[in-house]
DNA sequence: TTGTAGGCGTTATCAG
DNA sequence: CTGATAACGCCTACAA
């Protein structure tokens, strides 16, 4: 491989003015410049991008920690960082921390020796990050979160707007006439599922519904969480018509449950849920979903990166981003228009008053 | 952040000295050792990956260039490299080609740059490696590619028994008593669609069963794709009681083009995929399909990679991965047992001769 | 066993 | 505008 040597051998002049010409360090005549560019392309020359890095003290790698690239919601999230980083001469690399914050901040740690020009973190499930981002800061380097934020964090964040996109959610589920919905939320010390919960319960609250503690349930993130949680909610007296799950991986929990307690979503059971996957629409019934992009949960994230690299020290940026309602099958109006005082218990349908 | 020269200074001995305890270069006595390892640990100090690789013309990257983290095969692949490089004290840079060629190629080069340990490449559609690959093996750097083939490829391979899986699964609905099979592949160029057709194929001619040219129909390893081709197969007449779809993908086309068609899956066609993704157990039929390990694909990788690091210089190894096949509820026995001759065209059942 | 010195490929600083 | 030179942090001969 050609170094700057070799370039500045052949192109008869010395190493500083080939880095000069390479980095418009400084103005360098248009004869030499093009001498300079010719050996660059008759080498095919790159420059060593350890050696630059080393120099000065920050590489063109941007660090993204997340919990699991195996979760449905994820990849999309890495593809938009990504593409925005690759686009702008920036690599990134991938860690995985399987919501384990011990290795989360092995991550971290490690990454450090890289000296990446940024890091972006989906925290894991119980993240402190504070002293380590703090740390990185000191040195220049910006710590983004993204998803969901850690205890306590005071840097740049990206979020989708959760509370609204779950208010939008249940206010729809309310319009179509249900009186006794429930939730099942995501583990709560994750902010994203307690915002939803939120957005949940003032579209309740607003509408002046009862919400009976037992109706907000709490549950990993997971389909077997949604099951198990669900297959509770569905044996209460009176039964929910409608269930507001945290998640699509949830919403797919609460369908089977449905099934296998031998009722019948949407006539039963409604069930909308969160994040909009792919899968959401290949579901029996099909999936309504509050829609979110990781995509651009990413690439804003990369964004942000980008402007602190370029010098930008204001204060800490919080973007939200907007969710939209995706209306499918999964849900319908409760059976009867009138099934909130003495609703059915099991699969008889009570006697109107 | 300390550097050796810190750690030197506080154990009171020369760079020299600590290099060789950090690596162990050369026998030191132990209070030396214990005062340089104590002072390493007061310090927490980390050794600089950049300074170390541009010394030693390697870092501790592994470069992983997929076509697209969205497709929902890969995830597996990538967290299967990802936690064998961590475990390993390696990283995982990764890169999106989109199965653009020149995408491809433009990762393949920008990553020289960073003296990657090794390379993982999942080729793009149109491949042709060979140079590329070549120039990295001069410099003593492996490149495995997986998952599907390049053309000419010379280098180390990991990939599923494709063939093998696909003969399985035909021959399972075969042995069911299907009689008239067809099969969605994947793009033809494709290492792995090729491989399951031939092992299609196999199954079909070990049977003694005719197959129509027709019957075997090429598409993008999508749900589109899937959707189009299986609505020209159930057009034919006699129409296909049983298709073998190239990836889980297609075979999510293939249950949507069928009920659009107004037929049930498998009462009218039966359907089996590949892949055996997570979505294949939350279809409507359940999916049936051959299940590889898209985790073992990556991992194995790395530890190729890992062999080829620590001085394997033999013969190019090509490890291929079992399949297994897992049934689901999307097969079931043609609707009538002797359906082969003068098959139900449209809806209506020929009669007997 | 330990220390010294040179260099990996860049960039940045300073003279000229 | 251009050229020399000193780092960046580490590794590795080679010398002591």
């Amino acid at each position: 491989m050609a170094t700057m040597k070799d370039i500045a051998k052949i192109a008869g002049v010395s190493l500083g003015t080939v880095s000069n010409v390479l980095n418009g360090t400084a103005g360098v005549s248009e004869p030499v410049r093009r001498r300079v560019l010719q050996a660059v392309r008759s080498t095919s020359y790159q420059p060593s991008q350890l050696a630059r890095g080393l120099r000065r003290v920050q590489t063109n790698v941007i660090g993204m920690i997340i919990p699991d690239i195996t979760n449905p919601f994820f990849p999309a999230t890495v593809r938009g960082a990504e593409d925005q980083a690759f686009s702008n001469g920036y690599r990134l690399i991938l860690c995985n921390t399987d919501n384990d914050h011990a290795k989360e901040l092995a991550h971290l740690n490690e990454l450090r020796t890289y000296l990446p020009a940024g890091l972006i973190v989906i925290p894991s499930t119980f993240s402190d990050l504070t002293v380590q981002a703090r740390s990185y800061r000191e040195v220049g380097t910006g710590v983004v979160c993204i998803d969901r934020l850690p205890k306590d964090w005071e840097g740049d964040t990206v979020t989708a707007d959760n509370q609204n996109g779950a208010y939008k959610a249940t206010r729809q589920l309310i319009e179509m006439g249900h009186k006794q919905l429930a939730t099942i939320t995501g583990p709560m010390h994750l902010t994203n599922a307690l915002e939803r919960l939120n957005g949940f319960k003032r579209a309740i609250k607003e509408a002046k519904l009862k919400l009976a503690p037992e109706y907000v349930q709490e549950a990993t993130f997971d389909k077997q969480g949604g099951a198990s949680s669900a297959g509770l909610l569905l044996r209460l007296i009176p039964r929910p018509t409608a269930i507001f799950a945290g998640n699509d991986m949830i919403a797919l929990g609460v369908l089977a449950a449905i099934r296998d307690a031998g009722l019948r979503c949407p006539q039963d059971v409604s069930v909308i849920g969160f994040d909009d996957l792919e899968l959401a629409k290949t579901t029996s019934p099909a999936l309504s979903s509050v829609s979110q992009s990781g995509y651009q949960l990413g690439s804003t994230a990369v964004s942000i990166l980008l402007e602190r690299i370029r010098g930008y020290t204001g204060p800490a940026k919080h973007i939200v981003l907007e969710t939209s309602l995706k209306l499918r099958d999964s849900i319908a109006p409760p059976a009867s228009t009138k099934p909130a005082r003495r609703a059915a218990a099991g699969n008889h349908r009570a006697p109107r008053r």
